[in-house]
DNA sequence: GTCTATAAGGGGATAGAC
DNA sequence: GTCTATCCCCTTATAGAC
């Protein structure tokens, strides 16, 4: 793997945005060098520096392209006519959605504090775009007699949690299929915000 | 602060955990050194290893405390006549329960891959413990026609997951009292699992 | 664009004086 | 029980050769 010399610019730069991204999910950002992060990709730590300015630009591109991605692929989805359809439609999307995507994930929500300050800011700007579609629903579907929830901020949250712990525990040809799945957590969420 | 000499064994070890407590959960155990925590305690870093073999001991013992400490504590509630009986205690049990220690919740779900191997096996043991408490009211009520989930072992990992997110927003102070917040929750729950 | 070499500093952990 | 001093290794990031 170890390379010796001779130009890849164009390959390099996403073998180590791919490189970080594993190795973040599986160690923590603060615990990876950007030693390791060469090793991987087979050059040597310097060459590092002809594609990001440093570690913490490195762990929040990842993030960004993350949080915009998902953004983008939720709103190219077919408009709903009631907000029952669009709730069973975010259910299904979310999941399958970020079970696509383990790692970028698990970095989203574990390396938050690793952001600087107005790094920080920006993701929570992307996440909370994304809330706020959910809470749109269940507000439209409050307003229509379909749902009752108390709080459609804490419910949206808690929706969110109870969908993102999938992620911890489903494995690709376990006893259930991502069908399955899907149509368990539908369950749970149909009758959680029911009327 | 920065004491010179003395010997302070009976209060030394308490601070220390402390120190080692907060600093883990605001910047993660990896960005935290033994050099951070023997000054937040008052000691130079050579000290620290008269209360502890190493850096991994310290985050061991913290999240095995809190697992132990969460056990005793659900074990020591009241039997409850029925599933929904329990199911409201659990709720309730478990919001409250971690709401008091933001801190210790926050580690234990962050840092467990920042254990060995053994030691993480041995936190998953008593986490799973807690887990299949959950499971067998959920079980319970089933069998009894309160409940309808059509699967318990996930059911059990989605309330959980639920109750969880309560911690990353929840602020003393803030719009809604604990009172409101584990009733909004009880709701919610109730709900999801509901015949 | 990648390499080697290096700057400048921090890491965990230990030894021995007090 | 705590201190100072130190070992040895690793860290991020840069400089300059190729």
């Amino acid at each position: 793997m170890a390379r010796t010399q001779g130009s890849h610019s164009d390959i390099t730069g996403p073998r180590i945005r791919e490189a970080a991204l594993g190795l973040f999910a599986r160690h923590g950002y603060a615990a990876v060098s950007m030693r390791q992060i060469a090793g991987e990709v087979g050059v040597q730590a310097g060459a590092l520096y002809n594609y990001t300015p440093d570690k913490q630009s490195l762990l929040f591109r990842l993030m960004q392209d993350h949080m915009q991605e998902l953004l983008a692929a939720y709103e190219e989805l077919e408009p709903q006519a009631d907000a029952l359809g669009a709730l069973r439609q975010f259910v299904g999307f979310h999941i399958r959605f970020h079970m696509q995507r383990p790692d970028e994930v698990f970095i989203a929500y574990m390396e938050l504090r690793n952001l600087t300050p107005e790094n920080f800011a920006e993701i929570e700007k992307l996440r909370r775009r994304y809330e706020d579609a959910l809470q749109s629903i269940l507000l439209a579907g409050q307003k229509d007699g379909l749902f009752s929830v108390q709080d459609a901020k804490i419910a949206t949250l808690a929706v969110i949690a109870m969908l993102n712990g999938v992620m911890t525990w489903y494995r690709a040809g376990g006893r259930l299929s991502l069908d399955e799945v899907e149509q368990i957590y539908w369950d749970m969420v149909r009758k959680a915000v029911a009327a």
